[in-house]
DNA sequence: TGGTTCTTTGGTTATTTTACCAAATAGGAA
DNA sequence: TTCCTATTTGGTAAAATAACCAAAGAACCA
């Protein structure tokens, strides 16, 4: 894999390890249907503001929501819904894991 | 988020985490165009083959590869091609962040 | 059987990620 | 200004990842 390539999988990679966690994934369904405020999110969560603010700011370093300062509260929304997309597919692969599982039972 | 949520959301970020990494990238890239065996791969990535086996069986774990060994070769394939529908959208929020970067020059 | 190649597994170390706490910053409101 | 709430940042410890080497397994061939 020459430097080229490999930089250009490294940026993808990025994009990808930056939805690579629940509570982001959480995060990105719950922005699907629309902007939602740090305090909103951390309450849905359950964690610590500062975890909370700190997985939005990783999402936000790779392009994938944006954010718009109201007064003292920061909403943070989707900059590219097509990460939607993935959501679809994931259940793809479980349903298809799922469908393997029951195979191997009934050998 | 309750413990089912949570659950729900650990399941799809299991498929996420296989997949973010520039070599497993590559490899899924590689995989769209058919299968490989280990050996192939290895020679692309260019790292040791006991890294790009670990790779591939992580792959396969998270269900989105499989494998069909025919004599001492292993190939593996694509099992859910959907997750090809992954690259288009990175490559969307790639191009919007270099959009957002000219635009911060030219302010 | 012994030797060779392909692949996986175990072990170790270095790096990265994550969570929380504490403290800093920012914007309003009193 | 001072207080209060919302958010971010810095620091630290624990856990997860990743790379390589060495060794074990598997399948083939001589």
């Amino acid at each position: 894999m020459d430097k080229e390539t490999k930089a250009k999988f490294e940026a993808r990679a990025k994009i990808m390890k930056a939805m690579a966690h629940p509570t982001r994934l959480f995060i990105l369904d719950e922005l699907s249907k629309g902007e939602r405020c740090v305090c909103e999110l951390t309450d849905m969560v359950g964690a610590d503001t500062s975890t909370v603010s700190k997985h939005l700011s990783l999402l936000k370093g790779a392009g994938i929501v944006d954010t718009d300062k109201r007064g003292t509260q920061v909403y943070y929304r989707l900059a590219r819904p097509c990460v939607l997309n993935f959501f679809a597919c994931m259940e793809d692969v479980l349903r298809s894991n799922i469908e393997d599982q029951l195979k191997m039972l009934s050998l």
